[in-house]
DNA sequence: GTCTATACCAAGATAGAC
DNA sequence: GTCTATCTTGGTATAGAC
């Protein structure tokens, strides 16, 4: 089905220069490596692209779009709680290890590069979606009131959420070397790291009857 | 008590450097910015130090050992566990509120330069610290057989309470755009987190007997 | 459209006067 | 120890042949 391996110049050499610029941030990115890794001349980039800046921000917004893409996997709000926050972290981490190269990107790149990286994130984020927050906290005051989970405050717990399911691959590495596990006992953690956060935001927001 | 500015060139020389580094990141710093900012000329950087590989090193340990320094003030593990965990995480949050542009900088370059970064940081904290880990993974341990709370990985424990007072100060600029939250709301929440964490974490794990 | 050659410039580094 | 001037490198960008 697929063309041998000529998707077009163009074509390719967006695919390099996104491995190059997500591997090295834009100031280490430099225009003879993608050129190298697209096989192809150093004077091509800027035949098609005009100049570093226009390439950079090109692939910005791919991937922009594809983590915001990634991260919202549809999820049925009408569940019972339980079941929904459930999917959500099982979703969540699946997408995030699977873009854990982008994910790493965007946090290095959102401190040294913020005003050119922002805006591009909150454009497409704009159009893609907009308003899960709002379905999610929504939902959440539901659960409360109908006793599903104890009184919580819904952007702190969606803040939890996130925050237990992000830090933890964004910072594997370290893990790895500080805590000098094995790299078997950390592909484990990896696997289980859906049913272990998803546990322990349960447990800690169930509702058990008047305390 | 303290002299007037003068603290020595090479003083004047490392604080910019600091500064600057921390904040462009090692690819986007330049030695002009650097020389500007200590008010001397670009030359005497190369006097001082060689190379900007010599000063991006010295700069590394200086944040290094900031980082460690100020996540390691003294716990007291006899306390009771709720009271560990609560002074934990409060000390650990105001550490990084206070620390806050080292910790984006360390998460910027850690993916970048991780080959760099990394040897820097595990040395510094292998001669400041060592077994803070082990220590209170024994205090964890003790709390499940004493039956202070639910039985828990101590590793995944640790990880769930560094990631949620880690995340939200990280990913702080982006919060406040994504959720268009006002200023003075996000203080609010800044000054609530400690709290937030410590209330959310204790309640996940704390003994309720036999279930 | 693709290449070679080269212009141009910014940045790290050094020489040498003071 | 500090400066000015300069070298050198390497990176972005362009001109022009094919």
């Amino acid at each position: 089905m697929d063309k041998p391996v000529d998707k077009g110049t163009e074509q390719q050499i967006l695919q390099a220069a996104h491995r190059v610029i997500v591997r090295r941030g834009k100031s280490g990115t430099r225009m003879q490596e993608i050129a190298d890794e697209a096989g192809v001349n150093k004077a091509l980039l800027h035949y098609y692209f005009r100049s570093k800046d226009k390439i950079y921000h090109a692939i910005l917004r791919n991937v922009a779009s594809e983590l915001f893409r990634s991260l919202l996997d549809s999820l049925d709000f009408s569940l019972p709680f339980y079941q929904l926050i459930s999917d959500f972290i099982r979703l969540h981490i699946g997408a995030i290890r699977n873009n854990l190269d982008l994910f790493q990107f965007f946090f290095s790149e959102i401190w040294t590069n913020r005003a050119e990286v922002l805006p591009v994130f909150l454009e497409v984020l704009s159009v893609s979606e907009g308003r899960l927050p709002e379905l999610f906290f929504a939902r959440v005051n539901r659960a409360v009131y109908e006793k599903e989970i104890r009184p919580v405050d819904p952007l702190n717990l969606l803040l939890n959420i996130i925050s237990l399911d992000v830090f933890f691959f964004v910072a594997s590495p370290l893990i790895i070397e500080l805590m000098e596990l094995p790299e078997s006992e950390l592909q484990r953690m990896f696997d289980e790291r859906a049913l272990q956060v998803t546990d322990f935001v349960w447990e800690s927001i169930k509702y058990r009857g008047e305390q």
